[in-house]
RNA sequence: CGGGAUGUAGCUCAGCUUGGUUAGAGCGCUUGCUUUGGGAGCAAGAGGCCCCCGGUUCGAAUCCGGGCAUCCCGACCA
């Protein structure tokens, strides 16, 4: 159950609050970490402690709408960063930015007939408009193939027009049944890609091109998060793909988040919106289409990533600000000499691109320096009047809390060392998380044993004869999910038996419970 | 859609069993003074259609009926 924790907890809670620790990474002594810890949730209900850290970080917040959320400026500054690591390399990649409208005529969902059918239960539907009954009703999109097909049909009528390369970045509503804040929302905020290309090769290349080049790439170096690539099996491939391709992250509490997808599709949209196009030996044929997706899910993912008993830990790369400085002084005079340092510093920073902010706020330092790290920032910049005396400052890591005097003639520099320090360690630390808790097992017994212990849940690896029959019997029996079927193996062994039925595996699987 | 629970101050909640003047606490907020290198203290304030509709009663946050909403557990989830 969800536990309250208010500012007068008794003296047993907070006690416990600590006890329950080894869910949440940290980097902290046990002895310290009490004091910063006393109001987020239990650490043992990660679900309950990620929606707290979500809230009292200012992230995000409830809407009046059931399953809709208020992103707030700091957790939209974070959406900004990512938008813009994405855009840029979806640019590079030649790619352009266009937009299609919100609504989609109903009938373009039911031409493709998978795709109705993966979507259906989840769209929200306008049958009204202006006061009067539509004559056919508008389905707020959910993704946008349908539209987008529609209207490629008429952009395509040869192979020189090939391929197209478009993106845009939009919100979507799937009516979920069950929310959660970034990771599931009735409404999200994403970009999706759609291109039409005149091969099979070609389509594929880009469906994995993406992949690679602008997800993994963005999500590894970026937000720090490591991912396994591979593909998708049947029942969890996209509604009317040909085949799926995802990057699979682990949470903090071993569970898996895809963090982004790749589909090509095949010739299925191609036929059902009749894009074709007359090719150089003078034949008509229907094109090969892809789509592709990442969202404000990968929010969600940094946070459980990198979060600990403290609060959000935000990669610097990505982090709305990089360091925080915290002016600390007792009398007037004090203030106006630290105010000095302080201004100069800052500028300084500044002006060398670094994202930095100074805190004036009328609280005691230490309530600062605890606000600070609930809200992720990877530097604190401490400046007080023996700082200024000696010329130096004060600074501190948020993911270590290691700290160290840099005199001021250095600081841009030892700031910017340290930054990149951090984004590296942080990805290294995500590493070994994942690999500790990635299991290989041969056998089905090993296989239940790992899904059922929840202090090191994670990730197993095993062989699978990709038989559809076997995959609904292991999610039935233990809520774990082929995540994907990864492109690189960590095993040698060329073959083996499915770890369900003992029949020759036809593929190697990773499998975890997944959010 | 099944099972369970809950709607009272900005937030987290107490009060309801056993109906009775002006409905409470902590946190937050406002003002003042003192504080400030790891979540400050004191004082004075502001803040309420007690989810909605109806019923019982001299009298309803409290009892009864109906509705709505939200949360949790399942099922579902590109």
């Amino acid at each position: 159950m969800a536990k309250k924790t208010t500012g007068n907890n008794d003296q047993s809670k907070s006690t416990d609050a600590v006890v329950g620790a080894d869910q949440i990474p940290s980097h902290t002594a046990a002895g310290q970490e009490k004091r910063f810890v006393e109001d987020l949730a239990d650490k043992d209900d990660f679900a309950q402690w990620y929606f707290e850290v979500v809230r009292k970080a200012d992230m995000a917040e409830d809407s009046p709408v059931r399953g809709c959320m208020i992103i707030k400026p700091y957790g939209y500054a974070v959406w900004e960063a990512i938008q813009q690591g994405l855009d840029t390399r979806i640019k590079a990649t030649g790619h352009q930015n266009l937009y299609f409208p919100l609504f989609i005529p109903m009938n373009f969902l039911q031409r493709e007939a998978q795709h109705v059918e993966g979507f259906a239960p989840e769209l929200a539907v306008v049958t009204h408009g202006g006061g009067e009954e539509l004559a056919e009703p508008l389905v707020v999109r959910p993704t946008s193939e349908t539209i987008i097909g529609h209207t490629y049909a008429r952009w395509v009528q040869s192979y020189r027009d090939l391929p197209l390369l478009y993106n845009q970045w939009a919100n979507v509503v799937r009516w979920e049944k069950r929310t959660r804040p970034f990771l599931r929302t009735s409404e999200f905020l994403w970009q999706e890609g759609h291109t039409v290309h005149r091969t099979e090769e070609d389509a594929e290349a880009e469906t994995l091109m993406i992949l690679h080049e602008v997800y993994a790439d963005f999500v590894e170096k970026e937000l720090a998060i490591p991912v396994v690539r591979g593909r998708k099996s049947d029942s969890e491939k996209f509604a009317g793909a040909l085949r799926s391709y995802s990057m699979e992250a682990m949470m903090g509490d071993g569970k898996a988040l895809q963090a982004g997808t790749s589909h090509n599709l095949g010739q299925n949209f191609a036929k059902a919106f009749e894009i074709q196009f007359l090719d150089a030996d003078g034949t008509r044929k229907y094109a090969w289409t892809t789509s592709w997706g990442a969202s404000t899910r990968l929010i969600g993912g940094m946070i459980m990533v990198h979060g600990d008993a403290s609060g959000l830990k935000i990669p610097p790369k990505v982090a709305p600000i990089q360091v925080v400085i915290v002016p600390i002084w007792r009398k007037d005079e004090e203030r106006v000499l630290v105010e000095e340092t302080v201004t100069t510093l800052e500028r300084t920073l500044r002006a060398s691109g670094i994202r930095v902010k100074s805190d004036w706020r009328d609280n005691k330092p230490g309530f600062k320096f605890s606000d600070w790290e609930l809200r992720g920032v990877p530097l604190r910049l401490e400046i007080g009047p023996k700082d200024v005396q000696n010329t130096q400052g004060t600074l501190v890591r948020r993911d270590t809390r290691a700290k160290e005097s840099v005199p001021w003639n250095s600081m841009v520099a030892r700031v910017q060392d340290l930054l990149a320090e951090i984004q590296q360690s942080m990805f290294d630390a995500a590493l070994r998380f994942r690999q500790s808790r990635t299991y290989q097992v041969a056998t089905y017994d090993e296989f239940k044993m790992r899904m059922a212990d929840r202090a090191n849940l994670g990730f197993v690896e095993t062989w699978w004869c990709g038989g559809a029959a076997c995959e609904a019997e292991i999610k039935a029996q233990t809520q774990a999910t082929v995540r994907c079927l990864p492109f690189e193996r960590s095993t040698d062994a060329s073959s083996g038996q499915c770890v369900y039925c003992g029949q020759p595996a036809t593929t190697w699987a990773v499998f975890a419970k997944a959010y």
